[in-house]
DNA sequence: CTGTTAGCGCGTTCAA
DNA sequence: TTGAACGCGCTAACAG
């Protein structure tokens, strides 16, 4: 029988295209304002009336059109979030975090994947911006003259790991630079003097920002050395530096410290198909803790960073943001030495 | 007439409002229907008339209102992909896939995260839907009749990894099943004829599907046993039923399949930790064979589902659904075995 | 407390 | 080829 509604057109009330307002206006014989009324919870309705419209919504399996709400309040209660790798573990915990606080107030984020072309990276965000309400910046190649304009442009907007001169534009980072001098300390406290920083991506801000806390340590302390050597962002890149990582330990060095714990995680499987123990004959820490890192073999000394708090603080700034409240400032957090098993005293 | 622009209320062409089709008309002088055809790129348009709005848009910073674009076309060129745990790999690959893929098509994607909660996933879902104009659905828990019953009421949609009864729905997945009965023939073939399966969550699909490969697999050759051990879906699942894996291990149990990539990682770990040797006193292997599994020590053997490729077919059914066209088949990706060095002829 | 009216910004007829 | 007018579905102002 259910089939024989069906093939008779439709069930009752089952129009081709979804229900209106009017429909259910007409339905319950009351005027689509009332309707409103009703669905918005306005405050002074009469119950006869609210019996009636609920019953028909129900009846007709009404639905509020999206697109008509936000035409008519120019919110869409959705925000994009602008990234530059998916893969990367960093910005899934992010977006996972502004993606539950989100929806806690009725917002859906949009993702936009720029997959690392930096050039599009201006016009993946525009667009992003005309589909939502507001936009989470995540654009760490993006030389800073060009994010100046651009978040000016898109806002209301957070970045993400970048710092900003012009005020308006609430920022949240992790203080990358405060974070590898705690690395170095702690690695100095173990009698290491001979270091290399495995580097990230060349145009990266949070590598400069790495770089810098280590000319900062170098400067503090005369008889620390650190080499940079060439690594990357990913596992393979860490496996890859694996030649010029030993090199360098079988010239003095003691200790690497990777750009992140992917490359960190790379290296290490490398080092181990070579030979060389860790942290036994060369120590090797990474850069945010990610969950695979206590997992590791040896486990992996690193810099915790609390991505999905992170994401938590980036959408209480969006939010107030979009509500017109004035800009929070930017916050930054420290990331936290986490000293597991991959380092330890040279020998 | 600049002037004019200028007094009447801030910099030039900055109003407190974006500039609207209405405005881009008056500037221009022309009507707003000419504006909408230059910016639709309709054939017939007087050049002229193209240059004026064209240097009106500029000079306006013109830019469409994607709500009102909705409203009328009855369509948002966004989908949403409802997923159970962003945080598994599996579902970060499928949703950077889809991700690219639809953007290629001028289409964006909305995350519903239902963060485990298998009794919102409908009304995760149902409100997704509303917001767009299709929807990709991993559920992989949800019971089969609930599903079915979804599927119909936010149709167009693909689900994932989940085959339907009923046609209309196209779906991709992995066949689960016949990777397993791979790996059993692999492990079999090495000399293993004392097998673990360390199970997925209880209610999840996939791992039911496993199961049923791993009960073939039984049924095939009477002299292999696999014990069935409760586990879980990430790395600390993996890790916490080391005791049980090791008790089976002195109980005769010489290789275990793991639910996937992310258990036999956390596993492995534990393992190591409790001083078995992998593969010499147990071999070990995993499923997905995520970026992670060919860096493990030892580097783990697995089985290789396209995640990439799967969002890309994931998209091509979803557009053909939104353009109407005839649905087409599910469409199932047979895992590929990759043997690495997690496994080993037993002792 | 309810209904009527007027837009929100755009695409798309229909004449001219 | 162009422009005027209408409608997409909904909410907010204003009457009654």
């Amino acid at each position: 029988m259910l089939r024989e509604a069906i093939s008779r057109g439709g069930r009752m009330s089952a129009r081709r295209h979804p229900a209106t307002i009017a429909d259910v206006a007409a339905r319950a014989g009351v005027s689509q304002a009332s309707v409103s009324r009703v669905l918005n919870g306005k405050p002074s309705v009469d119950p006869e009336i609210v019996r009636r419209v609920r019953r028909a919504v129900g009846e007709l399996g009404y639905a509020p059109s999206m697109a008509a709400r936000s035409l008519v309040h120019g919110r869409n209660q959705t925000v994009a979030m602008v990234v530059p790798d998916l893969g990367n573990p960093m910005f899934q915990g992010i977006l996972e975090g502004v993606s539950v606080a989100a929806a806690g107030d009725g917002y859906r984020v949009l993702v936009a994947d720029t997959v690392e072309r930096v050039d599009d990276e201006e016009a993946t965000a525009l667009e992003a911006r005309q589909r939502c309400d507001a936009v989470v910046l995540c654009a760490p190649r993006l030389p800073a003259d060009r994010l100046e304009r651009l978040v000016e442009r898109i806002a209301p907007v957070v970045v993400v790991n970048r710092q900003l001169e012009a005020p308006g534009v609430p920022s949240v980072g992790v203080d990358y630079a405060r974070g590898i001098r705690d690395l170095v300390d702690h690695l100095v406290g173990l009698g290491h003097r001979d270091l290399v920083y495995l580097a990230g991506p060349e145009p990266s801000r949070s590598n400069a920002d790495r770089l810098r806390g280590i000319a900062d340590a170098e400067a503090a302390d005369a008889d620390v050395r650190v080499r940079v050597l060439a690594g990357g962002s990913g596992l393979d890149d860490g496996a890859a530096a694996v030649e010029a990582v030993d090199a360098a330990r079988r010239d003095g060095a003691t200790a690497v410290m990777a750009f992140n714990d992917l490359v960190a995680l790379g290296l290490l499987a490398a080092l181990r198909r070579r030979g060389v123990d860790v942290p036994g004959e060369l120590s090797v820490a990474g850069f945010d803790d990610i969950p695979m890192a206590a997992y590791a073999s040896p486990a992996l000394t690193t810099l915790s960073v609390p991505r999905a708090e992170l994401g938590a603080q980036v959408w209480t700034r969006l939010r107030g943001l979009i509500a017109g409240e004035p800009v929070a400032h930017a916050v930054t957090f420290r990331p936290r030495l986490e000293v597991r098993e991959s380092t330890a005293a040279p020998r």
